[in-house]
DNA sequence: ATGGTTGCTTAGCAA
């Protein structure tokens, strides 16, 4: 089995103890992270090598910034960190690994919010969708792996959420989210449990929202086929941790 | 219609 996190931290540095303690349960084969909101030199030596594992961070001071962690066993070599053209604010970043006989792009991406500036965020999901359309036509399989931001259906976002045209919920963004869709990708976590309504991995920090499931789903794990064909099981990760998002790991046979 | 909480960039943002 090969097991690919997505893990929307909210700043590492707050996060470092409950970060090394979930990687040392899971043992993920790759990690991709999301808000790190540090740079590298800000980081802790603890996170700059950590047991087991290549880093790849690209962050800045205090906001945005993912990373990508990759297991010595599936990498002889530290695997070079991509940057696509279109990335700004250190918003993703893209390692190639060798997964099984195929080698297989994986992309921490973290999308933004939109509330600052809802055309940016439009403007970037275009990008990923022409980037995906890209290694699609190319037969470049992907793991796109990220807080997306963008709740795909109404089941999505639990009813007490719910609020008309809300960012995230948009149809104009929606749309972008299933073109990107339609690039050979799956929604991995959806695919497997397609009934589940209480299926989020976002809950507000208040009122007790993440104990009482009631949130979005806006983390997700993209995989093209037939890569997606062999995903087995996933987990999201509700009583892990203090971040608002919970960690999703998915299982590949 | 608004609020609530958290982490960061120390004081208000952004989420």
């Amino acid at each position: 089995m090969i097991r690919i996190a997505t893990w929307n931290v909210n700043g590492i540095r707050a996060r470092q103890a409950e970060l090394l303690s979930w990687l040392a349960a899971e043992r993920p084969d790759v990690a991709c992270l999301q808000e790190i909101k540090a740079s590298i030199d800000q980081l802790p030596f603890e996170l700059r090598d950590i047991e087991g594992y290549w880093t790849g961070w690209h962050g800045e001071k205090g906001y945005s910034g993912v990373g990508v962690l990759v297991s010595k066993s599936l990498a002889p070599t530290a695997p070079p960190l991509d940057h696509p053209a279109f990335d700004f604010e250190q918003r993703i970043a893209v390692i190639a690994v060798a997964l099984g006989d195929r080698v297989v792009r994986v992309a921490s991406v973290y999308v933004p919010n939109g509330g600052r500036d809802y055309q940016a965020k439009l403007r970037f999901l275009g990008a990923l969708d022409t980037w995906a359309e890209d290694a699609a036509r190319d037969g470049q399989p992907l793991l796109i792996c990220g807080d997306l931001n963008v709740a795909r259906h109404e089941r999505d976002v639990h009813p007490k959420e719910r609020k008309p045209n809300q960012i995230g919920t948009r149809p104009d963004e929606r749309e972008v989210f299933e073109r990107l869709l339609s690039r050979n990708l799956v929604d991995v976590c959806r695919e497997l449990d397609p009934d589940n309504d209480g299926l989020f991995t976002w809950w507000a920090p208040w009122r007790n929202l993440r104990q009482r499931n009631i949130g979005w789903r806006i983390d997700y794990v993209l995989a093209s086929q037939p890569l997606a064909a062999r995903a087995a099981s996933f987990r999201v990760g509700r009583d892990v941790g203090t971040s608002d998002h919970g960690p999703v790991v998915v299982e590949f046979a």
